[in-house]
DNA sequence: CAGTGGGCCTGAGTGC
DNA sequence: TGCACTCAGGCCCACT
């Protein structure tokens, strides 16, 4: 589910509502990705700060440590006060002066770790080795290309290996090749000037765009308010196999790269 | 070193 | 109805 949309409309949806708050408790459910590596109880007490985001990574900072959550495929987060008793699916919950922080992932590929300070988080080895944020003033054209005509894999596995620029999942790599005119399948070295720009604005315009309608639910994503995201109704590719391209009517074509689904228009998407 | 493929886990959908 | 199988928004890690 989530990428970098999901995971900052959900940041938005409860940063401002946590901040300040003082930990009550912590339950645990099945075990996820990853261990906490801390001892729940110990957190009691800590106040939370704020809410700030890497990649698809979510960091809550506290007083003294930092919570990284992850929402792996089927991760959504929760805030508020009385939440109903935790489901099967329920696995971490954060409870606090100010409403609960409950994660909610069926299929458990998301976590919850924790780091104890600034530096133990930045050298996390999760964090580590991430690309440029999309978003910030750092993701300029040619840092961007730089890193691309630096990989030897096909562009659409370099866009969701995250190492050159994070946050473009599944989803919006098929949508922001598309408004590049670019296949999937086109080596990252050869891609020329001119597509290189319009795929560098594409990645910003998309995401953006994405955050403002709050993000894509396929199944079940919501922010921690429980709300929808809608942007699943502007694909223009994604999902669309056999379905006419919205652009020139061509069937939208669909294949596997490294266990993954694409999705691209043969005609408007040529190089 | 970079790139590829397996695997983690559950649920929904499909075809027999 | 049941079973076997495929697929799903991510990404670490072992291997080549």
């Amino acid at each position: 589910m989530p990428e970098l949309p999901e995971v900052e409309v959900t940041r938005r949806s409860f940063a401002q509502a946590i901040a300040g708050a003082r930990v009550t408790g912590v339950r645990l459910g099945k075990p996820l990705r990853w261990p906490l590596g801390a001892d729940g109880d110990a957190l009691v007490g800590r106040q939370v700060l704020g809410v700030r985001r890497r990649g698809k990574y979510l960091l809550v900072d506290l007083d003294e440590g930092i919570l990284l959550v992850h929402l792996g495929m089927s991760g959504s987060l929760r805030f508020a006060h009385g939440l109903p008793p935790p489901g099967p699916h329920d696995h971490f919950d954060l409870a606090t002066t100010q409403g609960t922080l409950r994660l909610h992932d069926p299929r458990r590929f998301g976590a919850v770790v924790h780091a104890a300070g600034e530096a133990d988080a930045v050298a996390h080895k999760l964090l580590g080795g991430l690309g440029m944020e999309p978003l910030s003033d750092d993701f300029t054209l040619d840092a961007f290309s730089r890193g691309t005509k630096a990989s030897r894999a096909p562009i659409k596995q370099m866009l969701l290996a995250g190492k050159v620029v994070v946050g473009v999942g599944n989803i919006y790599a098929s949508e922001v090749l598309f408004l590049s005119g670019i296949r999937p399948q086109t080596p990252s070295a050869r891609i020329g000037p001119a597509r290189m720009r319009r795929l560098h604005a594409a990645i910003r315009q998309v995401l953006e765009h994405a955050v403002e309608l709050g993000g894509s639910t396929l199944k079940d994503f919501s922010n921690a308010d429980g709300a929808y995201g809608s942007y699943q109704a502007h694909a223009n590719v994604y999902g669309r196999e056999g379905a006419p391209c919205k652009v020139c009517g061509t069937p939208i074509r669909a294949l596997r790269q490294g266990q993954r689904s694409s999705f691209f228009c043969p005609r408007c998407q040529r190089a």
